[in-house]
DNA sequence: AAATGACATGTCGAATCCGACATGTCAATT
DNA sequence: AATTGACATGTCGGATTCGACATGTCATTT
């Protein structure tokens, strides 16, 4: 159960609510680990029933920030490092791909359109976070992450203009 | 729901057995979308009460060989160029090399290295596969995603070998 | 004073997914 | 004749996920 984790890896980076967390997973997750706040709240329920996490402060609208526990920190270093990963890459996308050539040519080529379409979007998008990062100087250990995205855009922008050129 | 759309997706490459079909879940979309027999039985008769596949041949062991009817394949149709796909691309490995940052630099070396040393097989395997096909000498459509997948791990290689230099 | 919108937490039910359990057939080997 | 292993289909319960429903606070704008 990912969840766990990466709400446990969240918090490790910062206390936070679980309002927090779940704009968090939005904006930073939405494609790699997609949660939603009726997820997270029971789900940090769980977390602090098995001590794992604590309330570290109240605030207004009755709102909890957590951080982790030490128990928290170890079970979060045990599981990146000890743990085997499950790498699978669930991913409607990949499966559209694999479908694809059962598409009349002229189908085909719509559906890869708008995939290249979509890259490119999400390529600027990703390029647009870089020279953000790089304006603002900061050794930010995100860039890298930033940086792959854009590198993994960009073969897979290539690959679906060359089939397209071939369809 | 994707899975009833794979199904109908492979159904329509080839009529195919439950049996058959958990097959080509287990080696072509193991790591894209996976799914165990304990899903498609129960699926396939889900398909077959809406009736978008239909019992087309009766073999030995009980076996059940399913094809698409016509509102399977209007259907399927419908799906691969009509509907939005969803772009999320849920997987631990992208989660954990976004919360390694967290780790004490030899923690962070020892889980980069596991990855790169994954990334790599997984290549060498998919470059075997590319020369099989290669050999065969047929214009298998599979091809492009196979080459889609090496180009990728071999960026993804690189970015690892250059995260493990920077750590 | 009312309205709006961001902040904030929660529950519920339906659908999905997954591993374990269960059963049986058929061909080839021992 | 018995064993083994691939073929073949199914169910069940627990966990996970997801969208919808529900409630309330606080600051800013109108």
């Amino acid at each position: 159960m990912s969840l766990r984790h990466a709400i446990l890896g969240l918090l490790a980076r910062q206390p936070s609510t679980g309002y927090d967390l779940t704009r968090t997973f939005d904006v930073s997750l939405a494609t790699t680990w997609p949660a939603s706040h009726s997820q997270i709240y029971p789900e940090l329920g769980k977390l602090e029933g098995a001590g794992l996490v604590e309330v570290v402060e109240r605030g207004p609208r009755g709102s909890k920030t957590y951080g982790l526990t030490d128990a928290g920190r170890d079970e979060l270093r045990r599981w990146l490092v000890e743990d085997e990963p499950d790498r699978s890459q669930r991913n409607e996308s990949g499966l559209r791909l694999f479908l694809t050539p059962l598409l009349p040519s002229q189908d085909r080529r719509s559906v890869l359109a708008r995939d290249l379409a979509h890259v490119e979007q999400q390529s600027a998008i990703l390029v647009a976070i870089r020279d953000q990062i790089e304006e603002a100087g900061r050794d930010d250990p995100f860039a890298a992450q930033v940086d792959l995205g854009i590198r993994v855009n960009e073969v897979i922008s290539a690959w679906l203009a060359e089939q397209l050129d071939r369809t």
